[in-house]
DNA sequence: ATAAATGCAAACTCTTTGCAAATGA
DNA sequence: TCATTTGCAAAGAGTTTGCATTTAT
């Protein structure tokens, strides 16, 4: 049995909770769990009702908040301050670069940049327990800025 | 005449918009100026109603959004999702780093993550316009977390 | 059996907008 | 004078909550 898999992680977590594993909350997990990208609530719920149009966006929005303290999902605040998610596990931590010009979310990551946070954290008597970097710039050659188009939003 | 006055330049960005200087946008200018840390469009307004009882809050949304236009305040998102902003000129750049325990934002700056960030756009084709880097931590000693009592939030 | 989860709609919070009255250039 | 701004209240987003019904254990 594999302990690694990400819905037994999920269902262990629901069942030391005391909470249900349902076909809702499976459903919205894969959904995330099948973006690449930084999902927002409505995003996730259009998606979900292509599998099942009687979910409601409730829901979702409980359902994020359970996969977010379980440590499954990760939530980001961009500029347009909606929530978006993304899914967590195994991933490796990263920052985000965003374009001006095409709103592409590029993610990248820096070891250099990591232990210097840690460097200040430490220096205010801090542990470090998440942090975010983002990015903004614009296209050098915004005429025919191609971020989004070989790479989707 | 000094032109770094930033009332002047207030006044100028105004002008030269076809705007008016009116009393409500100096008094919410000056109000962000008086507040040394990052103040959400709430607490603005209940200053500035000290002052004057009249203004309405549509009025403070509207007067930050032109300040960050002019590039005289600077607009952030925490985790609690509210727009907080800071006054901008002059203000060097900084980072974030926010204590879990007490909630007090800390601010400070590095060349070396700065200098980094910008190599990393450049290798992306992407020229630099913001980035905004937020730390989050736990107190090493959260009995006695003094960051707040110390610093004020 | 029964405590928890769902879907729905209503409520809530933050923010924006429309408009008549007030104000600054 | 007259376009801009204001305050107010209404409308819009995004998100949360209350409740009767359904569902997982």
């Amino acid at each position: 049995m594999d302990n690694q898999d990400p819905h037994h992680l999920l269902d262990q977590f629901l069942q030391s909770n005391g909470l249900k594993t349902t076909k809702q909350r499976r459903l919205i997990f894969d959904t995330l769990m099948s973006q690449n990208s930084h999902v927002s609530i409505e995003e996730l719920f259009r998606i979900v009702q292509l599998e099942n149009a009687k979910v409601g966006v409730a829901t979702v929005y409980r359902t994020m908040n359970l996969l977010v303290q379980a440590g499954l999902a990760l939530e980001h605040h961009f500029e347009d301050g909606l929530s978006r998610f993304e899914y967590a596990l195994g991933v490796e931590h990263h920052d985000h670069l965003i374009c001006n010009t095409c709103g592409h979310i590029f993610e990248f990551e820096n070891d250099e940049i990591e232990n210097l946070q840690h460097k200040i954290a430490e220096s205010y008597g801090l542990t470090i327990t998440s942090h975010m970097l983002n990015i903004y710039g614009n296209c050098k050659s915004p005429q025919n800025c191609t971020h989004r188009q070989n790479q989707g939003l």
